[in-house]
DNA sequence: GCTATTGCTGATATCGTTGTCAAAGAACAT
DNA sequence: ATGTTCTTTGACAACGATATCAGCAATAGC
C-alpha cells in the first residue's frame, strides 16, 4: 500500500509480460488490442496500483490535463459559482483547474496568456466576463489555436464555443412584471460599461418600458460598476431627485443592496415607498430585509456546461457539447409589490 | 516573435556554444559557472526567447511549480480572499495554483490527496479550515513527507508551518468593548463546531464576561454553522426568549446578518433596542444597515504569508519564512452603541 | 617539482511516458 | 501455394529538461 517509489509503466509491462507500448495502448484506450492482453494489463495495473505520470504524459503528448480559468475581478460569489461548476466537471474527467487572474487593461494580455499556456502546456481556457468580450484577446487565442470556451459573451459568436444567458429577455420580462404591478416611474442602474451584460440588461429594460409607452426619465438612470458602493451612490443620487421613482431596478444584486441601504438611510420605506429589483440572485438577495426580487441565472450550471464544451474539444474522446443559451428565472420576493399609491 | 515550435535548451546551447548542462546550470542559478559563460548563455536565452518546458523539468526534477489549495466549502468571500493572497505570491514566484475541493467527512481524504499530489507532482499544499484541524489528514501528509502550510489551525503546532489569527484575544477585546458600553445582557452565537475558530471565539467571549462577573444566560447562547440561515434561526430563537439580550455577538458576519434580519422582521430596532456584533469584517458588514461592528482579520495577508512559508520550504532558494500569528482589529460601526436603557 | 584541491565544463544516462515503424501472425483471395 | 490485407505486438527513438560523473585547467600545499 505504501510503496516508496511509484509504479511505472515498465513495472506493469513486466508484470503483465507485454511491452510497455502495449500498456500505453491500454491506458489510452487505443484500438487494436486484443481482449485477452487488455484484461491481462488491466489486472496488472490494478494489482500494482499503477497511475501514469502526468508530467511524462504531458511532455510526450503535449497535453497537461489542466485547464485554466481566466478572470478579471468579477464579484466573488459569481467567481466562486463559476469555479464550483468547472470543478465538478474536472473531477469527473480527471482534469485540473488552474486559476489565472488577468487585468483586462493589460496591453500584453494576449501574449502573456499564450506564454502561460505554452509554459504549462495548458490544454484549454475558460474565459469569463469581462474578458469574454475582448476581441483582440480572443483573436490572439484563435491565432495561437488555443482551445477555449467563453462564458457570457455579448454577441453570439459562431466561431467558438460559448455559454450565454438571456439577459435581455430576463430584464425585459422583469420590467413587464414591474409595469404590471402598476409602476410607471422606474429608475434603472446600469452595470459596468465594459461588461456586455450591462448593455443587454439596459436594453431589455428600455425596450420593455418604451413598448408600454412609458417614458424614461434620464434623472433616474445612472451608471454603476456592479459594486455595492456604486449602487449606493447611484441610489442616493436618484433619491435626491425632486420626484422619486416608485421602483429602482439595479443591474445586479449588490447595487440593489446599495440602493436599499441608501433608501433606508434616507428613511424611505421599502417596499411601500420604494420597490427595488436586482439581478443575479446572489445570496445577499435573500439575506436583505426586505428580501430582494431578482433574476436568477444558473451560473454554476453555465460554468459546468462551459467546461464540458471545452473538454469536448480538447479531449477528442468525450462527446462534443454544443454552445447553449441558459434561461434565467424571475424571483419575486418582498422588495417588489403592487403600487400602493 | 511567433515561433511555431518552441525553443529548447538545446537551441540555446548551440547558440551560446556551450553544453546543454551549462545552460541548465544558468537556468537554475547553480554555482560554478563563470561570469563569462553565464552572460553568454543569458544573452542567447534572451535572444531566442527561451522558456524552460515545465513538464520536462517536472519529470526530471520531480517538481511541478504548482501548489494546491485544499478547502472544504468555507464561505465564498473567505475563500476568494485566500485565493487572491496566494495568487499574489504565485505571480511573483512563477508558481501556479491548483484548486482542490475536499470533503472533510471523506474517510479516504488523506489517501486521495496524496494520490493527487503524486499524480500531478504537486510541490506543496495550503490547508484551510476546517481541514486545518484534521489531525489524521495532517498526519498522512507528514507521513508522505508532503510540504504544506496551514491556515488557522486550532493549536499552534510546532512541527509544521502555519499562520494563525488571534481569535481568542479579539473576541475577548470585543466583549470588553461591549461591556464597557454598559451592556450586561449579551447573547452569543457560536460557529460551526468543527471549526476550531468557533471554540476560540466562544472562549474569548466567555472568559471576558466571566471575569467581569457577568453571568452567561444559556438561553442566549446558540450554536450556528457560520451560515446566514443558521444565524437567522438562532436569532429568532434568542429573540423569542422572555427577556431579550441587549446585544447579540455572532461568531461571523453572515450569522450576524441573519440575526439582523430576524430582528428587523420582529420589528426590533437596531441598534437602539438590540446591538449586533459580527466577526470577519466581510463586505456585508459595511453593506448592512445599520452597518455592522465586527472584527477584521487580515485574511488575504494571512494567505499571502502562508504561501510564502510554503514556497520557502519547497523552493530551497528563497529565504525561509516563519509561522506567524496575525493580529485582528476591532471595527466599530453603527450596530453597537451605548446601552440606552 | 609533484600531488591534492578547486573551479568550470561537457558527454551521456535518465525521468516515464507516447510516437514511429517494422514485423509476426491470422485471415482471406487468388 | 502464393500474395495481399488486416490485426496485434514490440523495439527503439523521442519529448526537454536535470543528474551523474569524468575531464581538464588552474591554483594550492608540501
Amino acid at each position: 500500500m505504501s510503496k516508496q517509489m511509484s509504479v511505472t509503466i515498465k513495472d506493469v509491462s513486466k508484470d503483465a509480460n507485454v511491452s510497455i507500448k502495449t500498456v500505453s495502448r491500454v491506458i489510452n484506450n487505443e484500438v487494436n488490442v486484443s481482449e485477452d492482453t487488455k484484461d491481462k494489463v488491466l489486472q496488472s495495473i490494478l494489482k500494482l496500483g499503477f497511475k501514469p505520470n502526468k508530467n511524462a504524459q504531458s511532455l510526450r503528448s503535449k497535453r497537461s490535463y489542466m485547464i485554466a480559468l481566466l478572470y478579471d475581478n468579477p464579484n466573488k460569489h459569481y467567481l466562486a459559482d463559476i469555479q464550483s461548476g468547472i470543478l465538478q466537471v474536472c473531477k469527473e474527467t480527471g482534469y485540473n483547474l488552474v486559476l489565472q487572474e488577468c487585468n483586462y487593461q493589460n496591453k500584453n494580455l494576449g501574449t502573456e496568456i499564450i506564454e502561460f499556456i505554452r509554459d504549462f502546456q495548458i490544454d484549454g481556457l475558460i474565459v469569463t466576463p469581462p474578458l469574454s468580450d475582448m476581441d483582440d484577446l480572443l483573436a490572439s487565442l484563435d491565432n495561437a489555436k488555443v482551445h477555449y470556451s467563453i462564458i457570457a459573451p455579448s454577441d453570439k459568436r459562431t466561431s467558438s464555443s460559448y455559454v450565454s444567458s438571456n439577459d435581455y429577455d430576463a430584464t425585459y420580462a422583469m420590467t413587464n412584471e414591474i409595469i404590471s404591478k402598476g409602476h410607471a416611474n422606474i429608475g434603472f442602474i446600469k452595470g459596468h460599461h465594459k461588461h456586455s451584460a450591462s448593455s443587454l440588461r439596459y436594453k431589455g429594460f428600455s425596450d420593455a418600458v418604451t413598448q408600454k409607452n412609458i417614458p424614461i426619465n434620464s434623472e433616474w438612470v445612472k451608471e454603476g460598476d456592479f459594486s455595492f458602493d456604486s449602487g449606493f451612490s447611484a441610489g442616493l443620487e436618484i433619491l435626491d431627485s425632486p420626484i422619486c421613482p416608485s421602483v429602482i431596478f439595479a443591474s445586479n444584486d449588490y447595487m440593489a443592496a446599495g440602493v436599499m441601504k441608501a433608501a433606508q438611510m434616507k428613511g424611505i420605506k421599502i417596499p411601500s415607498e420604494l420597490c427595488i429589483i436586482g439581478f443575479d440572485d446572489s445570496p445577499i438577495a435573500e439575506q436583505l430585509w426586505p428580501s430582494l426580487s431578482t433574476i436568477r441565472q444558473p451560473v454554476e450550471e453555465m460554468a459546468c456546461h462551459a467546461a464540458k464544451i471545452l473538454l469536448g474539444t480538447v479531449d477528442g474522446l468525450s462527446e462534443k457539447t454544443e454552445s447553449k443559451e441558459f434561461k434565467s428565472e424571475l424571483i419575486l420576493r418582498e422588495s417588489l409589490i403592487n403600487l400602493s399609491g
